[in-house]
DNA sequence: GGATAATGTCAACATGGTTGACATAAATTT
DNA sequence: AAATTTATGTCAACCATGTTGACATTATCC
């Protein structure tokens, strides 16, 4: 058991990081993390009757104009059912609008109104608001290790260089 | 526009971290390493027929053994409705055991048996598995830098100095 | 002894996931 | 040209997890 963080080097001051109760402190650093980050949105999603589930779509349609519905589908890990109530909705309230393709006219591609962008806008704030106030006070440095750890901690095909890569 | 972000500062070279867009990146990032983050346990509990929110209580009264029920429920941001749902279901299948309070016999001090804490430790195992990776890989300066911003994303009361310190 | 606090419980409802089955239109393959 | 595959949409049923509101029990506090 001492022996399993060590990867064979032995330079054991800088590996305390490593330990299993440092480890535990990350795991519910971010949850309340998270938590704290989804709170804002919240209260304003709430207003309008809308859910979390709505803001997703609202952020990465926003994030990449003209992006099809399955893309949409793959990059939000839910199923088309799901991910079609939540659009429906959009799309009713005139928040979200779906024109056909042009090369493959099965497809929708996805766009924000004025109106969409304008809410987008909203929820984006003061969710950008709390992280530009943590980064603030963290510094420079430290927001490069929060990005850097963070990279590391999701699945390979959605870290920031891999997404958006194979472009069709 | 362009002025938003400095806050009269012009320290223009240090300051790119704050921009909107790299604060949008952040966010993103929030939201899948978070979802990378309980991939693996929310695998496990489908075994068994459990879900977040059982595997949240197990982790906290792991965490912190004798806890009263309104302390979990004040930790989780839960109703008492919501969290009761969850520990039934707990104690009845003998994960969790909740003992009379001694001093306060209203209370109910909450722990996990053994078979609780088999579970918690395989939950936890692949949770620290990815977690341990992750901070490796990034080394010991990206991982203070993680856990600072992380600490500044929470709301305050939930940050490791401020929990766990009003001791009763 | 009365008020307050900690817990439990029932019921109704909302959100956002799931699976399965089926429908339509357009593109692709044979 | 016909058959197959692909992209999307839709209906229905179900599940997990959150909410509010109402009420009950027991123990503590004043």
């Amino acid at each position: 058991m001492q022996d399993k963080g060590r990867q064979g080097r032995s330079r054991d001051e800088t590996l305390l990081f490593l330990t299993d109760d440092e480890l535990r402190n990350g795991i519910e650093a971010m949850y309340f993390a998270y938590r704290g980050f989804t709170a804002d949105p919240d209260r304003i999603l709430e207003e309008y009757g809308y859910g979390r589930a709505d803001h997703r779509a609202i952020h990465f349609i926003n994030r990449s104009p003209g992006m099809i519905v399955s893309e949409l589908i793959d990059i939000l890990g839910v199923t088309k059912q799901s991910l079609n109530r939540v659009l429906r909705r959009l799309i009713e309230d005139e928040l979200v609008e779906a024109r056909i393709g042009d090369g493959d006219r099965r497809t929708r591609r996805l766009y924000l109104t004025e109106a969409g962008r304008d809410l987008e806008r909203r929820l984006s704030e003061t969710q950008r608001g709390r992280m530009r106030a943590a980064y603030r006070s963290a510094g420079p440095e430290a927001v490069a290790g929060f990005r850097t750890v963070l990279e590391r901690l999701m699945d390979p095909q959605y870290r920031l260089g891999s997404r958006f890569r194979q472009v069709k």
